[in-house]
DNA sequence: AGCTCTTCCTGAAAGC
DNA sequence: TGCTTTCAGGAAGAGC
C-alpha cells in the first residue's frame, strides 16, 4: 500500500525525468475516481510540467498552463492519490498497456505517463494555484518535519487511539497502517493505548520511531506488500524488514513470543504483547486503586 | 469528541 | 475440481 515512504520513491523517480516536459494529449478509461475527467481533457494538453511534490500521500505536479510563461498564468496541480492499488509508471507509449491503465498522460519525448489501479481507490484531481495552500492545510504536518513539541501538542491531549491519531490524515500526512504498526512496535506502545495517557518519553520515543522508520524506509525505497512499485516498475525493499507488519503469530524479533493481530480503529493492527503491552482496562484500573 | 459501520473495488485465498 | 464467501484496506460519510 502506497504510504508515505512508496510516494515518496515514486515522486523522486518522476522528478528525475518528467520536469520541462509538455504534456502532450490526456487518454482515459474508467474515471469513476476522477473528480473531473472531462477538465483533465480540456486543460492539460499543451501544459508543460514544472516540478513535482509529495503532500502526505498525495503527488502534486506543478503545471505552467498551455502558451503561457511560469509567472505570468496560475499554475494549476494535478494531484493523484494512489489508494491502496494505484501505480503511476513512465513508460514508451509502444510498450505493453497492463491491464486497469486507465489513465495515459501522452508527453513530448515519446513516454507517457500511466495510471494503473486494480482497486480504483486513488484519486487524481485538479487543483488551482490559488487553492493548494488550503488543500496542504488540511493534511496536518509532514511526519519528517514535525518537531517534538508539535508531536506532542497534535497526540498528547487526544482521547483516541493513539494507533487512530496516527492514520489521521489531518495530524500527520503520510502515515499508513504499515508504518504505523511497525512505529508503534519500534517505541514499544501498543496501538490501543490511549494517546493523552502516554508519558513525554513514551510521545517522544514514538515521535522518534516513526521518522526512524520512514526514513528507512524511504531509503529501501518502500514496501511492496501487494501492488506497489516505483515509477519505473521497480518494487521496494522494506517489507524484508517489517518487525509486526503482517507477521501474525511469527515470533517477535525481539523477544520470540508471537505476534498478534487486533482490529483497533478499523484497521489491521500488529503489535507484541510483551513489547507492547496492553492498555489496562478501565474496571481493572478503578479495582487496583482501591486494594 | 471519537467510536463503529458502510461504501467504494478487485483478486487472492479460504471454505465447502 | 469448482463454486461461493471472505478478506484486505485509504478515506469519507452516516449515525451513535
Amino acid at each position: 500500500m502506497p504510504e508515505l515512504p512508496e510516494v515518496e520513491t515514486v515522486v523522486r523517480g518522476l522528478r528525475a525525468s518528467l520536469p520541462g516536459k509538455t504534456i502532450l494529449d490526456v487518454r482515459l478509461g474508467k474515471t469513476d475516481f476522477i473528480d473531473d475527467p472531462v477538465a483533465l481533457g480540456e486543460r492539460l494538453p499543451g501544459s508543460r510540467i514544472l516540478s513535482i511534490t509529495r503532500l502526505g500521500k498525495f503527488i502534486a505536479i506543478d503545471l505552467v498552463p498551455a502558451g503561457t510563461q511560469p509567472d505570468a498564468a496560475e499554475h494549476l496541480y494535478l494531484v493523484i492519490h494512489l489508494g491502496m492499488t494505484g501505480q503511476l509508471m513512465t513508460r514508451l507509449a509502444s510498450d505493453p498497456i497492463p491491464p486497469h491503465t486507465h489513465v495515459f498522460f501522452g508527453l513530448d519525448d515519446g513516454r507517457e505517463l500511466r495510471y494503473t489501479d486494480v482497486r480504483r481507490f486513488g484519486r487524481i484531481l485538479l487543483v488551482p494555484e490559488s487553492k493548494i495552500a488550503m488543500f496542504r492545510e488540511r493534511l496536518g504536518a509532514e511526519p519528517l518535519e514535525i518537531t517534538l513539541k508539535e508531536f506532542c501538542a497534535r497526540l498528547g491531549s487526544r482521547g483516541a487511539r493513539v494507533k487512530a491519531l496516527l492514520l489521521d490524515q489531518r495530524i500527520l500526512g503520510g502515515v499508513g497502517n504499515i508504518y504505523a504498526d511497525e512505529s508503534l512496535f519500534r517505541a514499544r506502545i501498543h496501538p490501543a493505548r490511549i494517546a493523552r495517557n502516554l508519558t513525554h518519553a513514551q510521545l517522544a520515543a514514538l515521535h522518534q520511531s516513526v521518522r526512524k522508520i520512514l526514513t528507512t524506509a524511504i531509503r529501501l525505497r518502500g514496501s511492496s506488500v501487494s501492488d506497489y512499485v516505483d515509477s519505473d516498475g521497480n518494487r521496494g525493499e522494506f517489507q524484508f524488514r517489517h518487525r509486526v507488519y503482517q507477521r501474525e503469530g511469527k515470533p517477535c524479533v525481539r523477544c520470540r513470543e508471537k505476534i498478534c493481530r487486533v482490529i483497533v480503529a478499523g484497521r489491521s493492527s500488529h503489535f507484541c504483547p510483551r513489547c507492547q503491552p496492553a492498555p489496562r482496562l478501565r474496571k481493572a484500573r478503578r479495582k487496583a486503586r482501591r486494594s
